[in-house]
DNA sequence: CGTGGATTTGAGAGAAATCAAATCATGTGG
DNA sequence: CCACATGATTTGATTTCTCTCAAATCCACG
């Protein structure tokens, strides 16, 4: 098998990960389900138990959970080639939301097949869980964002990040991304109101650091926006690992 | 090999994985080598490569990132039984600090023998993968906390989740639980100024749902700090996956 | 008995939320 | 092509929560 929900796999992985030959042709040989969904449809939800893992091709998704006053607090959104709930491979209970933010190419792979997988190639093993890692450690960056940044700082993280992330997977153009999230869900990744996610924005356009159009974000000066922004992309291991022992090219 | 240090971690272990005689006899003869360390030692650090993961036997750790201005933020509380950087196998760039809460008994395992581990007992892997999926779903919770709950109801959650935490390796006693850590270190952990944690611990006491003594928990109400802190210790994952396919018992 | 760290209290400032309303897009049906 | 409905963005005014600054008290320990 091949085709666009398997390269955006190998792009995704590949920036993370070194494959070799044999490792890229398991993942060409792995049954994917493909299925289109719309925007801001529920994937899975908090409490399923789903089987299979949902690997986003295309589009934008987020895994959000609810306060008990009804606050929603997205924790990560999610870019083509990555599986968002990879986790529930080993956390079969899921304990979070999976919503489509734009319209969305699906691929679900079973999780017996990526059992089969891992035994198969224990490289490929290793790659899963090093992604399962990265996830962790944005997780980490995002409780440092919402817990100890102010709300201007918040967000210029935020859009660093994502300028970041989707560059690797060459989705920007110069400093432009297309987005298509609007301003409440935007407060929701930073723990704001959607009144005060309004502001902040626009003080990062008087600052000159950023311009919106419809879903379309542009960063008009990177390194002014990362001091902005306290930040710095190590935490994204965006490379492979420094390979040790002279294993896979 | 056997010891208190390889029964934490077996105890901890056991808590949220089937474990097999096998795979028990194989952690027994993980070579591990103990030291100790005084309260507040840094343990690895923030851009660190260590080699080695740091297993808690006694004691209690947390780890933390510092944003530009200085300020701290605590990442997660490490109870005996933990690996709180296990995630190094795979990243091996720490992208944060790990820190001693009080005097602790650490084993350090080479990086090296949990590979040979992973590889002789899948079970094991699966297990240490699984480990570092529920920390990550911990992460989770607390972006929520941090990002959309206020002050009085994140103390609450913070104290049930140490509560049932602690109270699965054995660690309570009623409704009681040590845990020496100071209001700085408290106010680190929910993104709060010291002064207002102190306030906000006065209101927890004066509501007569908690009592403090150097170093010591009182849940005086279990139920009613539940609610008081929107907590479910669904995410938790406090036991083993359902088991499917008649394995190990 | 003095010292330093931790806790506690008070007062005032600041950041972000809430409430309310206006404006701006976008899409639909007539 | 226009009237209208709907949702998103924007703005203003006010309230609430949390922080900061400062000082007092408490406590463990040498």
């Amino acid at each position: 098998m091949s085709g666009p929900l398997w390269n955006s796999l190998i792009t995704k992985l590949a920036v993370s990960n070194e494959l070799d030959g044999e490792d890229i042709r398991a993942l060409l040989a792995l049954p994917i389900q493909t299925r289109f969904y719309d925007a801001h449809q529920s994937i899975v939800r908090e409490g399923d138990d789903p089987g299979a893992c949902c690997l986003l091709a295309e589009g934008f998704a987020f895994r959000s959970k609810e306060a008990g006053d009804g606050e929603r607090q997205i924790l990560s959104l999610h870019i083509p080639g990555e599986i968002p709930d990879l986790q529930s491979l080993h956390l079969k209970i899921l304990d979070h939301d999976l919503t489509t933010l734009t319209p969305c190419t699906l691929g679900f792979i079973a999780h017996a097949h990526l059992q089969q997988l891992n035994v198969a190639r224990p490289n490929i093993a290793a790659a899963l869980w090093r992604e399962t890692l990265i996830d962790s450690s944005i997780f980490r960056e995002w409780i440092l964002n919402v817990g100890r940044r102010e709300a201007v700082v918040r967000m210029a993280h935020l859009l660093c990040e994502l300028l970041n992330r989707l560059r690797a997977i060459g989705r920007t153009r110069d400093g432009s991304f297309e987005l298509p999230i609007n301003q409440s869900e935007l407060g929701d990744c930073l723990g704001l109101s959607t009144v005060h996610t309004n502001r902040i924005l626009r003080v990062l356009r008087d600052e000159g650091l950023i311009e919106m159009e419809r879903g379309v974000f542009h960063i008009l000066d990177e390194p002014a926006l990362r001091e902005r922004g306290d930040f710095d992309p190590r935490y994204l291991h965006l490379h492979p690992p420094p390979n040790r022992n002279g294993a896979a090219s």
